[in-house]
DNA sequence: AACTGACCAAATGGCCACTTTGGTCACTCA
DNA sequence: TGAGTGACCAAAGTGGCCATTTGGTCAGTT
């Protein structure tokens, strides 16, 4: 033992963040965990949100591995982005920090995670974006906004995904990606 | 005086819920407002809910009079759509009461109030789908599930005119008009 | 030099007396 | 005599106080 201290913190910080979320984890918590001392978790990392952010960072990066794990080079776009989305949107609902988190900043409202949500939002934008201009690029889509379609089409799933049945029966995953062909994708379709 | 105690209060419950909002509105000062003994406001109406209600129900109507005011019958109908949204978001952004009671919902979340603004959605709602489904039968545009695609239109507008600005450059009306133009409703016009 | 945990100021939470509020009803008086 | 009233009540809400907890430090141990 005692060989990657640093690794043994985030593991206990991982673990008790996704089970009790941001503000409900004390530092004696976590350093209780890892089996140290809580003075040696400062030597790591400067406070408590640094931690949090670097295991967010990690988190985001997992998120963005597994969404361009399901991107098939030669496939259409439309195809590519709803899988990727779909992909990400599952990892939001079922990674169990995720959800802790979700769930604080509606119960709670506590401001570093509204940060941090906001940082994986942003994440999704950005590899939504990226994705439209390498189609517009290549000519597999009409000329538009990147930021702007980008975030129609995140907020479209969202809304399908998770508003939606609050008040209605569910969707399907191929529901889904069958309304967007027909309601989004249509109109910048090149024919 | 004394021939119209009902409007009375309804007058003076209008002007207190505007200015306070709905938990902070007491019956005691509806009464002083209406210069009415409290009891007497539980002859027109059963509690402060029912009381609320029948406000509600009177904004709705103004809300959607206000939108069937802008509809041109020969217009396009994506031109009338557009022209509606802006005008009941606007109504929403715009109305005194309409105001509070969303600053009640983000601060507090009273039930009731919640409840009251998810009526108003519904009924932005409906009103869409009557439009859309007019839209269809005389054939403007392509065939499709009225109560999704009047989903996604409100969702979208809304992101785009209120969340959207949260953090970029505010959209103007004209740009909003032009995004859906390109986004959403090319793919759905007949051709 | 790496690590620890007792220690500290500041923030939080629980408790409880006190106030406010929606709603009632015995009474007034036109 | 019935429409109208406002003192009254239980229940919910508020505020202030004090004990506890928490992020972060640092003198001391190994």
């Amino acid at each position: 033992m005692a060989v990657n201290r640093r690794q043994d913190i985030l593991n206990a910080a991982t673990q008790s963040f996704s089970l009790f979320g941001y503000k409900a984890t004390t530092m004696d918590q976590v350093a209780k965990l890892a089996s140290v001392g809580k003075g040696t978790i400062y030597t790591f990392f400067a406070n408590k949100e640094e931690l949090f952010n670097e295991i967010i960072t990690k988190l985001i990066a997992d998120m963005q591995q597994k969404a361009t794990g399901v991107i098939v080079p030669g496939e259409k776009f439309q195809d590519n982005v709803h899988h990727a989305l779909v992909e990400m949107l599952d990892f939001r609902r079922d990674h169990q920090l995720m959800i802790k988190l979700i769930q604080e900043q509606r119960d709670i409202g506590t401001p570093i995670v509204n940060n941090v949500l906001d940082k994986v939002e942003e994440s999704i934008l950005t590899f939504i974006r990226d994705k439209i201009e390498i189609a517009i690029q290549r000519g597999e889509i009409k000329k538009c906004d990147p930021d702007i379609f980008a975030y129609i089409i995140l907020v479209t799933y969202i809304s399908l995904i998770f508003d939606w049945e609050k008040s209605r029966e569910p969707l399907s995953k191929e529901e889904i990606a069958e309304i967007f062909q027909t309601y989004i994708f249509n109109g910048l379709s090149l024919r």
